[in-house]
RNA sequence: GGCACCGUAGCCAAGUGGUAAGGCAGAGGACUGCAAAUCCUUUAUUCGUCGGUUCGAUUCCGACCGGUGCCUCCA
């Protein structure tokens, strides 16, 4: 296998990669804010690290994962203010929604998933650190703030210039207390609206609660570390959230936070990035009315790098559902199928070198697309061709089997419904003797009812196929 | 205003200093009772525009045009 490289967007240069300790890669991913269920925009995130994660794994290493959950934070408060409940009364139904969405798309379940409310001792330890190291101070409304004035490298990861505010840039309001403008907070004073939804916790400091940056850091660290092998989030987190958290950690750690910084693209709807404030977003929901599979979508996301950004449109993920109906297809014929030959045996040792070799090269899953379906149309040229070779056919399952354990686009189809199927088959019994006795009229009749139910029939010499296409 | 990114066939999308993967859609054919699936053939002399460097550029440089993101919370 060629060297594993990444993007790092700490060098905006593509690295070879291997974690540190050589065998467990320490993965930490920035996941929701449960006040709301995520949208697709949030889950082309995941799909990113999800594909991350199982190329990491397909190179033989094992994978720590966390997946924080911001459950406070200032939406939520608001929200659970409005509603007069606590805050989490607010986010454990949010939380239930993602971890279901989150299995509907087939991405696999982190190690971790720490709420924030659950690590209030270790962000408080750190803040006492921050302040011990003199970079931490606490200002007159009660806020405890970071002073980047101390932390010379302040702005390495992002490169945004701190020092001015621009015409043109949008500009905090309300400064507070703050010693400078770009300070940012630690741990928040609590206000009596806070106290009221149960977002207050005691501290050194007073009544409050955790800053949104640090509780990445706190949680980061004593799950897997103070330096991690690979942090990774949307682009939109670059500043001022992991320029952030590099200052907290690095500042208080003295060590490197993370080695690798990955970020991944948006998506966009109507040329616009998906966004609850647009206003343009969809969900899963959205896609499970719409009869949109999870291998679709997979696809669709797959089909464009994950640092360039997507646009979704109707018509893509039309297109990804017809694909990925080619790819469940031939899933179905891999597995009927007996033997083989030299050249499905050859397409296989192909699709295993490309696809490793493209996965490999900064997770480029579109070249990988590409491998896998000229794997597929090799394939079902070989076996067209028919063949006795039955390790040539195993061949070709282990590779099918070992990229789709990456991509993991075989669409689900439903048909271990044994109702369902009893009818099909009663169905395709009535029509298999219109069609010996040559009625191809009722034939086509039965043929036809079968496809209002949905289900598609392939007729072969072995007899007739049928399954679920909707 | 600052910092970045992107512009490849009808649509989506890889890619390389040496002559354009793949998917969808379309057309013709084989197979089929007809379909479906599959296979075969076909669909960009050309990679936003204009210059430059080069033996040679879609790939490097510059300008311009168009689009997007970040600079506030944000995947």
């Amino acid at each position: 296998m060629p060297e594993f490289r990444l993007y790092n967007s700490l060098s905006r240069s593509i690295e070879p990669f291997v974690p540190g300790d050589g065998t467990t890669v320490k993965l930490y991913t920035c996941g929701p804010t449960v006040y709301n269920p995520a949208h697709l925009g949030n889950f082309r995130t995941f799909l990113f690290e999800d594909l991350l994660r199982r190329v990491l794994r397909m190179r033989g290493w094992a994978v720590e994962q966390v997946m924080n959950l911001t459950d406070v934070d200032d939406k939520i408060i608001k929200r659970a203010s409005e509603r007069s409940i606590s805050i989490t009364d607010l986010t454990d139904p949010v939380v239930e929604t993602f971890h279901a969405d989150r299995e509907y798309l087939r991405i696999q379940r982190a190690e971790h998933y720490p709420r924030a409310t659950a690590f209030i001792p270790e962000m408080i330890e750190l803040v006492k650190r921050l302040e011990a190291n003199g970079i931490a101070y606490k200002a007159d409304d009660g806020t405890v703030y970071f002073a980047i004035d101390k932390f010379p490298t302040y702005g390495r990861l992002s490169r945004l210039d701190t020092r001015e505010i621009r015409a043109g840039a949008r500009v905090a309001q309300d400064e507070y207390a703050k010693e400078n403008a770009q300070d940012f907070a630690l741990w928040k004073a609590a206000k009596p609206e806070d106290e009221a939804c149960g977002a207050a916790w005691d501290s050194p400091w007073g009544r409050g609660r955790p800053g949104w940056h640090l509780e990445c850091s706190a949680m980061a660290m004593a799950i897997l570390g103070e330096t991690l092998d690979i942090h990774a989030g949307g682009v939109d987190l670059v500043f001022p959230h992991h320029e952030d958290e590099i200052a907290q950690s690095e500042a208080a750690t003295g060590k490197p936070f993370a080695r690798f910084w990955c970020h991944g693209e948006f998506l966009l709807t109507d040329g616009a990035k998906m966004a609850k404030r647009v206003g343009n977003v969809s969900t899963v929901e959205d896609l499970r009315t719409n009869g949109v599979s999870a291998a679709a979508l997979r696809h669709f996301v797959f089909s464009t790098h994950y640092r360039k950004q997507l646009n979704l449109s109707g018509g893509a993920l039309e297109a990804s559902m017809e694909a990925v109906r080619r790819v469940g297809d031939f899933s179905d014929r891999l597995s009927r199928e007996r033997a083989g030959n030299a050249g499905l045996a050859e397409a296989a040792d192909t699709l295993i070198v490309e696809a490793t070799t493209a996965l490999s090269d900064d997770l480029n899953a579109p070249r990988a697309l590409g491998a896998l379906f000229d794997f597929i149309h090799a394939a079902n040229k070989a076996l067209d061709a028919k063949g006795t070779d039955a390790g040539a056919l195993n061949r070709a399952r282990d590779a099918f089997r070992q990229v789709n354990a990456v991509l993991d686009l075989v669409p689900d189809r439903g048909t271990d419904d044994s109702e369902l199927a009893t009818w099909v088959e009663e169905q395709l019994a009535a029509r298999a003797a219109a069609r010996a006795k040559r009625d191809f009229g009722e034939a086509d009749r039965v043929r036809k009812v079968l496809e209002d139910k949905g289900i598609a029939i392939e007729d072969s010499p072995s007899g007739t196929r049928w399954k679920k296409v909707h």
